[in-house]
DNA sequence: TCTGGGGTCCTAGGACCC
DNA sequence: TCTGGGGTCCTAGGACCC
């Protein structure tokens, strides 16, 4: 048996940690940018808000209602969930973290020594106790009827935090109850393929037979169907390293001269760079691309993208901010308002199995990358980008992201730890 | 005025090999 | 009359996830 374990409105209840008086009250947590909701409490449902509305069109609901905005602070929700997942791992012993609210626990051989939904509810209890963050658990057979279970432990209150899918009657009453597009694995196009053979609920397509689906679907959608039927198939093990590295942003504001521009993009591919260093990689192409602000119809559109590849793979800020500026001189169109600009790594490896390069235009690359690992300690110690490119520009730019909302990095940051008055 | 960011995997089709 | 069979690798795009 698995358990999956979900934050519920993490964001949201990472907030609500540091800012107490808001429980029961609606809360948002916004985008990059401020631009759409991306968590909301259910009182925020409640008052009509939908994940990914966006907030200026929603100004009216919010002040009308009083509603709590904040901006995203992707620091604070990750180190909280780095202690939610470490409280995970001192109460079972083989956790795989899933994605930033959810983690996926492992209980073979608790069953004979635990009621696992009694253990599972003291684990709820735990993180409660230690993080104040509220958790909703789902066990079961397979991944995706752990998951299922998990919305059901959430919804309704009867389960108290902890849904467990243990016998074929209980799979079947719950397949039949749960809502087809909520399936994990079923998209709009699955969704709307299986709805135009007549399936419109899990237990429905679960009852189909396997050469039915594999003759109809690709095979992730057969692996759906497997773990429907409580045959678990689905591997979530992460990848030592990312294959692909992405820094991209949405502007403050529109930006159209070549030097803001090239400050932006500087500023995405030292960050990629850096991310590289951090999973000991190196990369061999590094691509730019670029867009206008596709919603304003009355301005000119573009978007576009170039790829350079490199003689030697490499992880220095240096060379694939040379690369990123090159392959944005090939794109960059004056007359337009960018609103969006990104850098992406890719065809990655390992930094100690680097070829080396008779004529690589580099000459020291030992110094080279000690420079890399100096800057690196130094921006750890004393705060992101403070030792940066020139490049890169000053720090305060117009293209930077609007964060209007932003709380304190309560947990990162001595500067910005919480002040309480008594 | 204002609309997110970062990933993985699968598949079909083309290029190429013998 | 009649025009093969079997494979690999790469890439772009689609679908999905959070």
């Amino acid at each position: 048996m698995v358990a999956l374990v979900d934050c519920n409105s993490f964001f949201c209840s990472v907030e609500k940690v540091f800012h107490p008086g808001l429980d029961g009250k609606p809360v948002c947590v916004l985008s990059c940018n401020d631009g759409c909701i991306v968590a909301l409490t259910p009182e925020a449902k409640a008052l009509g808000l939908r994940r990914g509305d966006p907030i200026f069109k929603m100004r009216d609901i919010v002040e009308r209602n009083g509603v709590t905005v904040f901006s995203t602070n992707m620091y604070l929700y990750a180190a909280m969930s780095r202690r939610v997942t470490n409280i995970l791992r001192s109460c079972v012993q083989r956790v795989e973290n899933y994605s930033i609210d959810e983690s996926f626990c492992y209980l073979d051989g608790y069953e004979s020594r635990f009621d696992l939904a009694d253990y599972m509810r003291s684990v709820v209890e735990k993180v409660r106790l230690c993080t104040d963050i509220p958790v909703s658990v789902g066990i079961a057979p397979s991944k995706t009827l752990a998951k299922m279970g998990s919305k059901f432990a959430k919804n309704y209150r009867g389960y108290r935090s902890v849904c467990v899918i243990d016998s074929d009657e209980k799979r079947r009453k719950a397949l039949g109850l749960f809502d087809l597009a909520d399936v994990w694995g079923v998209g709009r196009q699955t969704l709307a393929k299986l709805r135009y053979f007549g399936v419109t609920t899990p237990l429905q397509f679960a009852d189909k037979k396997e050469s039915w689906v594999r003759s109809r679907f690709p095979l992730p959608t057969v692996q759906t169907w497997r773990e429907l039927n409580g045959i678990p198939c689905i591997d979530t093990s992460e990848r030592a390293q990312k294959q692909t590295i992405c820094t991209s942003r949405s502007f403050g504001a529109m930006v159209g001269d070549f030097t803001a521009l090239r400050a932006a993009v500087a500023d995405f591919a030292a960050s990629c760079a850096n991310k590289l260093r951090g999973q000991h990689s190196v990369a061999t192409a590094v691509t730019v691309f670029v867009a206008s602000n596709r919603f304003r119809e009355d301005l000119p559109q573009y978007a576009n993208g170039a790829t350079v590849r490199l003689e030697t793979p490499t992880s220095d800020s240096i060379e694939i901010t040379a690369a990123a500026t090159r392959a944005l001189g090939a794109i960059f169109l004056p007359g337009i308002h960018y609103k969006r600009a990104g850098v992406v790594v890719s065809d990655i490896t390992d930094d100690g199995s680097v070829q080396q390069n008779l004529f690589d235009h580099v000459r020291n690359r030992p110094a080279r990358r000690q420079l890399m690992e100096r800057i690196d300690e130094l921006n750890h110690r004393f705060g992101l980008k403070t030792v940066r490119l020139v490049a890169e520009g000053e720090q305060d730019q117009a293209w930077h992201p609007k964060s209007e909302h932003r709380s304190g990095n309560y947990l990162s940051d001595i500067n910005e730890i919480l002040t309480i008055r008594i």
